[in-house]
DNA sequence: AAATATAGCAACCGGTCGATCGCTATATTG
DNA sequence: CAATATAGCGATCGACCGGTTGCTATATTT
């Protein structure tokens, strides 16, 4: 017997990059079955239904956002330091991850696919959302304390224009393959955390 | 016989407020004929093709786009001042247009899930953010040469800044029925047309 | 009134979807 | 070694997909 675990592993390594293409939806089990060489049972069989694998696919894609975003910002000093860190690294993901993430930021694509739909993948999604949101926030509110952010400074103002920052930068670069747009990102982020 | 213009119209609005929700790959020529009453022959006959279908769905979107955001503004003077009432429009298109596209803005639905795709629809969906990227761009320089923005102010970075603040404020209000976020958008706006 | 053009219908095509089922082959446990 | 558990296969299901084809009924033109 295959080490069911490490099939499951291929199987949601796949899946992330063929959601970040086709969506969550677009994610289909006799798809994935052709890509790794598996039946479509045997696909399925991990999960129990496709709502199961795309929860299940979402969450790897979280695991990988934080291993990539937030990991090498997190030992840096609490604050403005931190949010430099996490900027830098959230643009690098952007950019860099396109093996993994072919078609862009998976939860960019998540969030605009099931913002009109119930059920649990919309859920799970505005989960992770406000978890990355939280983390956030937390570092404005730190920097604030610290002076590094100006005293009256709006915690979930800031949050709301670097979500924006990213969401923009996402579009530019898969939409228009535009480079330039890193920089740009950059600039606001500076523009925002001066 | 019907109107056929009537019912191409018919077909279109309902397609719109549809592929607002579900996209435009899930925008079925099925479903619209349920919704409309009518055959899937007789839908499909107004433009041949599923793909044909989706262009022109896209293309009535820019129309009410159009329509409902950049008219108001079109005759404020050049610049700062239509760039104001353009940001006032575009704000109140995505909190109010929920009859016209309960999914919210089909350009940000559009552009995630074409934008790893090939093809013409993924061509009409850049085209169309191109043409508003550049009425942005336009009013911005005039803005500067009238001195209403520093003379040092970068276009793009304003166009770029802008298109991620409704980004944000489209996710905001569709993922989290965060009706708070249009302040935030209105301030993210003054913030960067100060 | 006769001939023509067309909007729309009903039925159907091959294909793919998610899901189910019985089965085999292997690994683990007693 | 025998019994059990399970990873994965392959066939199959009903539903739906985009698209095609004849046809009807109506409106227009001659």
């Amino acid at each position: 017997m295959a080490e069911a675990r490490h099939t499951r592993d291929r199987i949601l390594a796949c899946g992330v990059a063929l959601a970040s293409v086709e969506g969550l939806e677009g994610l289909t089990i006799g798809r994935l079955a052709t890509e790794l060489g598996l039946s479509k049972g045997g696909v399925l069989g991990h999960f129990g239904t496709k709502e199961r694998l795309q929860v299940a696919t979402l969450r790897r894609a979280a695991e990988l956002f934080t291993h990539l975003v937030w990991a090498p910002a997190e030992h840096e000093r609490p604050g403005l330091a931190r949010l430099r860190a996490v900027c830098d690294a959230w643009a690098r993901y952007l950019v860099e991850e396109r093996e993994t993430f072919p078609g862009g930021c998976l939860f960019a694509t998540a969030s605009i696919e099931f913002d009109a739909r119930a059920g649990a993948v919309r859920e799970e999604v505005a989960r992770l959302l406000r978890v990355w949101r939280v983390r956030l926030a937390h570092d404005v509110r730190v920097a604030i304390g610290e002076g590094e952010l100006a005293a009256g400074t709006d915690v979930e103002q800031v949050v709301f224009e670097l979500n924006g920052i990213f969401l923009a930068l996402n579009q530019q670069l898969q939409l228009f393959r535009d480079e330039r747009a890193v920089e740009r990102a950059r600039r606001a982020c500076e523009r925002l955390l001066s």
